[in-house]
RNA sequence: CGCGGGGUAGAGCAGCUGGUAGCUCGUCGGGCUCAUAACCCGGAGGUCGCAGGUUCAAGUCCUGUCCCCGCAACCA
């Protein structure tokens, strides 16, 4: 039999900053349903990748000080870079697509130039505005205020020169694609894709710029670089080999099944991608799949909310497989989900400790204690079986039917639910009576061992695609062979060996102290919050000015430390006794305990205004204010008293 | 303004073509002791945002209305 091929792909991600944990569910899913096809027997091919080009980066890579490649290198092969994140997270992309690979560059020229010669692709004027100090264009509708979005500031009618693609022209095919087939899922995003965009009328597309360089140049055009849409969308095929000798795989792949995107780029997938292709007249995707969001307290996550998610840190601690199993499980692909730590640690607590970690545990340490490890061949069935028996041989096909939804979320649910199954078995046989008179009930206990052990096997198999790590660790464990850990046995109820020796190990999911880890990762999130925020801040000056007058009403004094003191009951208030020169004691409260011990400041010499009306603090009399440098670093506030130097006699005025 | 999505037990969510309202956590009570203080059983708790309508029958269809979130040229 000829092997099905199955060719999936992500996004590429756009490497201006590192990616967070929706990138991660994104790829984790993707990477999901690539095992679960490789282990159905399909020959697939999964690719991921970033999109390298574009304004953002080039404006980030001048602002860091090194060229545009450098400043993607680093974010995609960098250490704790994309690369790395996908390693990590047990990523098995078959390939890595940048668009800045030679091949992609070429071909990608090839394709532009084709589109043009066949005119699809001509050449015209953009109009907009312009913002001179920014150097962009906006539309009329991108405006703030009929002002430039960015800074506020007028901007100019102006025009450029640029290469549209005849979207219009394809317009109805699209429409025709979206409503009458199922090209895009889920179907609620048809109508907004055909309500928002085709209806109104679908304009041109402009696919060139020419008001930044960092992107592929159009070749017969210096000047011009192509744009994201021709650059990016055609990644899916070039990395196939398609007009570019580095691959030659596009006939064997092409179409691809599916394509994974998130909800905001369906609409370059659903509508600009296939008009594309249908003016290289080349074959349309089966399938385009918007999943939906992740997101923090109801609200999305981006970096000027500092709520984003960092996959590196959750995994690191509570483990890959862990993670990539609460993304699926919890979440349904299709809408949007609310991320919480909560849920997360519940989620391993639950499902993976409590219920499927607990029964390999109990499972396992049985078949140890009463068997010594192994199974006796004899059986003995029972009325009590026949529900588990029948739940598990028939779990693979009510798996499957979700998996080929990309019901991830439901998928699992049915294998939890064999799960729960097998746990309540445990009690309803309760082994351990069984177990007191092993001459009599010998028997029956291995057969109820047996069951365990079989249900698990099934389960772990198809947790597989999930958590590839623990799920081979389960198999190890109930001493499942090689041939009865493919996605074939699973369908045969009865593939482990009758006489099955068990292995026990530690503790697969181990349970998570939730109040002690939320209140880590709250530590954590403070951390990076506040390295995220600006090294140093000043206020800003004052705009208002002051007369020379009033200003000189100010009186300012050198005065000398005496005796300084914490005041009691309060935790910001220090109490200085002072010489102002006039020989009778100044006593001055000041809120700076936080910065200084108050033995450290006698005999300094400060400055301090003097003719402040007195104030009561605490219970105490203060007359004036100690004057101090204040700013901001790392967002906390950084205070500094001036001192001046010794040889200032006590009282000497400053003006 | 427009468009899209959502408002279902304390929290987070399922409920496709209309016919006794479900799941997970939490909560209350009970059981078991093989196991990762885990597992099993039972109970309490919802007039399905609001108001109309269609129907023998509506969370499920229609109309209106309120609230929340998102999108509007590239943040998954």
């Amino acid at each position: 039999m000829e092997q099905k091929k199955f060719y999936i792909t992500t996004p590429i991600y756009y490497p201006s900053d590192k990616l967070h944990i929706g990138h991660t569910y994104c790829t984790v899913a993707t990477d999901a349903m690539a095992r679960y096809k490789r282990m159905t027997g399909c020959d697939v091919l999964f690719l991921t990748g970033t999109d390298e080009h574009g304004q953002k980066i080039e404006d980030k890579a001048k602002e860091a000080g090194v060229t545009p490649q450098e400043f993607v290198d680093n974010i995609v092969k960098g250490e704790g870079g994309i690369l790395d994140l996908w390693k990590l997270m047990d990523i098995s992309n078959d390939r890595f697509i940048r668009t800045t690979d030679g091949y992609h560059v070429e071909a990608v020229q090839k394709i532009f130039k084709k589109m043009y010669d066949k005119g699809d692709i001509y050449k015209g004027k953009y109009v907009g505005k312009y913002c001179k100090p920014c150097e962009s264009f906006w539309t009329e509708s991108q405006l703030v205020d009929g002002k430039c979005p960015d800074c506020g500031r007028e901007v100019y009618d102006a025009e450029e020169e640029a290469y549209f693609f005849r979207l219009s022209k394809y317009a109805d095919k699209v429409q025709k694609l979206l409503e009458e087939t199922d090209f895009l899922e889920p179907r609620s995003r048809v109508n907004e894709m055909v309500n928002n965009f085709i209806k109104p009328g679908l304009e041109d597309l402009c696919v060139s710029r020419t008001s930044f360089t960092w992107g592929i140049p159009v070749d017969f055009d210096p000047g011009h670089v192509v744009y994201v849409w021709v650059d990016a969308l055609f990644n899916y095929t070039t990395a196939l080999g398609f007009l570019n000798s580095q691959y030659d795989d596009y006939e064997k792949y092409w179409p691809a099944d599916v394509h994974f995107v998130g909800k905001e780029i369906v609409r370059f997938h659903s509508i600009i991608w296939p008009a594309m292709l249908m003016s290289m007249e080349m074959p349309l995707p089966k399938k385009v799949f918007g999943h939906g969001w992740l997101l923090l307290d109801g609200g999305k996550m981006s970096k000027s909310k500092g709520n984003v998610v960092d996959p590196y840190i959750l995994a690191e601690k509570f483990g890959v497989d862990a993670l990539r199993f609460f993304l699926l499980r919890t979440f349904p692909f299709g809408s949007d989900g609310n991320f919480s730590n909560e849920a997360l640690i519940q989620t391993i607590n639950v499902d993976l400790a409590n219920d499927l970690g607990n029964l390999l545990s109990r499972t396992v340490s049985m078949v140890g204690k009463y068997f010594d490890g192994t199974l006796p061949t004899a059986r003995q069935e029972d009325a009590l079986d026949h529900e588990l028996v029948e739940m598990a041989s028939t779990l693979r096909s009510r798996y499957e039917e979700q998996m080929e939804h990309f019901a991830f979320q439901n998928a699992l649910a049915e294998v939890f639910k064999v799960i729960a199954r097998a746990n309540k078995y445990i009690d309803e046989n309760a082994p351990w009576v069984l177990a007191k008179d092993m001459e009599a009930n010998g028997v029956r206990l291995a057969t109820v061992m047996y069951n365990l052990l079989e249900t698990l096997r099934i389960c772990a198999v198809l947790l597989t695609p999930f958590m590839p790590k623990s799920s081979a660790e389960i198999l190890r464990q109930i001493g499942a062979c090689e041939a009865c850990s493919t996605w074939e046995s699973v369908a045969h109820y009865g593939s482990l060996r009758a006489d099955v020796t068990v292995v026990r190990g530690d503790n697969l999911f181990p349970r998570i102290d939730m109040a002690k880890e939320l209140e880590a990762l709250e530590q954590l999130a403070e951390e990076a919050k506040k390295k995220s925020l600006p090294a140093l801040e000043v206020e800003p000056l004052l705009e208002e000015k002051v007369d020379f007058e009033t200003f000189c009403k100010s009186d300012f004094r050198a005065v000398k430390v005496k005796a300084c003191e914490a005041v009691k009951k309060s935790n910001k208030l220090l109490k200085f006794t002072l010489d102002d020169g006039t020989g009778v004691d100044r006593q001055i409260l000041s809120g700076i305990a936080m910065w200084y011990q108050p033995e450290d400041l006698i005999g300094k010499t400060l400055v301090a205004i003097v003719n402040l009306p007195p104030r009561k603090m605490m219970g105490q009399e203060s007359n004036g204010m100690l004057i101090s440098a204040v700013h901001t670093e790392k967002g906390e506030e950084r205070l500094n008293l001036l001192m001046i130097d010794d040889k200032i006699p006590a009282g000497a005025k400053m003006c």
